[in-house]
RNA sequence: CGCGGGGUGGAGCAGUCCGGUAGCUCGUUGGGCUCAUAACCCAAAGGUCGCAGGUUCGAAUCCUGCCCCCGCAA
């Protein structure tokens, strides 16, 4: 083979899942496949509690590498940076969870296009928060796409994707870390693929409108966690939707309730379903159990709390054990409630329930808001 | 000088306003009860009350300075 030269390109990216692409990428590096000019991510942001500037994981990886980083505020209309992208004879560009939105005239600068990760599998769950809303939606499974960038959001000609399933009790690290390896594998093998057949990305996507005709943007679109967003209410959400935001926020904020007048964040629960309950309708005659998606039977009641129950009202929100055996919580549900098992009280540290237990006074029938 | 909460035996907290022998719950250790237990009963160990200085007969508590942790806001 005639000198295969090494793809010219430029890393774009921000958090972790970027940062396990960097790594990755930079594997392909030592093999000639690629050579990376520079890369750029979002600048230091200072922390003002600890009186210093935070690198973003992406940029502290740059440096370790030894590679040029580059923080521009804002890349729209930027002439030094476009000029700076323009002089280096790019052949791609590669964009892991960037924060800043590429402008036109930077898309067309590298010859084989521009590539994107995003983790989920397109065109479901476009926008910033893909794996938030995974779990948030209960979904059974999900995915990271390798696209070609094009003008709109996460709307470009998908390449590849690798679908990965959802535990039903699985938490947001989790599947982050799982989606970015994932991702990050996927990439470098597109990025091969490109290397040996010198196509222009564009050309070999498919495009997300032929692959679903009938997808509406309306159904799972994603946007960016809102601190309001964060809060559970016993009183009126399904105990599948708190459950849901607690595995799904816990480094978004972290859901969190009201208690007395402290937020209290749920680090950890689960959901326990009252056997007993579940045969009985209103009227406490038999009948079929309902709650299809309850009755996968993960945890029964633990033992010593169901004659405390017998005492405790239906309302929601009310704590109906608070011992050793379990910190359980009432919900909207009958029969279903919500164990905590970790918490982090306002100001304080995470904690275990018994150490909130002891710590607040917690005492069976006092509400959660 | 962004706003706020907090540093008390191994853990989570009370006590601080109105100074005067350091307390609660849990855990740990030993013993008992029990078919059994994360349940129950009895007993014990374990703290220079974040650091330094000051006021006082006497400071966890009042005054001054400093260090550390956390939440919010960016």
């Amino acid at each position: 083979m005639p000198s295969l030269s090494s793809l010219n390109a430029v890393f774009m990216g921000t958090p972790e899942i970027a940062s396990e692409s960097l790594s990755h990428i930079a594997e392909l590096e030592k093999s000639n496949i690629i050579g990376l000019k520079s890369v750029y991510t979002k600048p230091p942001v200072w922390n003002n509690k600890k009186k210093e500037f935070a690198l973003s994981p992406v940029d502290k990886l740059a440096r370790s590498y030894g590679i040029n980083v580059r923080t521009p505020k804002i890349l729209k209309g930027n002439a030094e940076e476009i000029n700076f992208l323009k002089s280096l004879d790019l052949d791609l560009i590669i964009v892991v969870a960037f924060g800043l939105i590429l402008p036109a005239e930077i898309l067309n600068i590298p010859k084989y296009g521009v590539l994107n990760l995003h983790p989920s599998l397109l065109p479901d769950l476009r926008g910033p928060s893909p794996i938030h809303y995974a779990i948030l939606k209960r979904m059974k499974f999900s995915g990271v796409s390798i696209m070609a960038l094009d003008a709109g959001v996460d709307t470009g000609p998908v390449i590849a994707q690798q679908r990965t399933d959802i535990d039903k009790n699985e938490y947001f690290p989790d599947l982050y870390k799982r989606l970015s390896l994932s991702g990050a594998f996927l990439l470098a093998e597109v990025i091969k693929t490109v290397f040996k057949l010198k196509i222009n990305v564009h050309k070999c996507g498919l495009p997300q409108d032929s692959m679903y005709p009938d997808y509406s943007d309306s159904f799972s679109l994603t946007k960016l966690i809102e601190p309001d967003e964060l809060k559970v209410d016993f009183s009126f959400d399904d105990p599948l939707e708190i459950y849901a935001k607690t595995r799904a926020f816990t480094e978004a904020g972290g859901a969190f309730f009201v208690f007395g007048s402290k937020k209290i964040k749920i680090i950890e629960a689960e959901l326990i379903v009252d056997e007993n309950e579940k045969c009985l309708n209103e009227t406490g005659e038999r009948q079929a159990f309902d709650y299809c998606d309850y009755s996968d039977g993960i945890n029964p009641l633990p033992r010593g709390i169901i004659s405390n129950i017998d005492i405790i009202p239906d309302t929601p929100g009310i704590i109906i054990n608070a011992n050793k055996s379990g910190l359980l919580v009432s919900t909207v549900k009958k029969g279903v409630y919500i164990r905590l098992l970790k918490l982090k009280p306002e100001g304080k540290n995470v904690m275990g329930y018994i150490d909130f237990i002891n710590g607040f006074r917690i005492k069976q029938g006092e509400e959660c808001r």
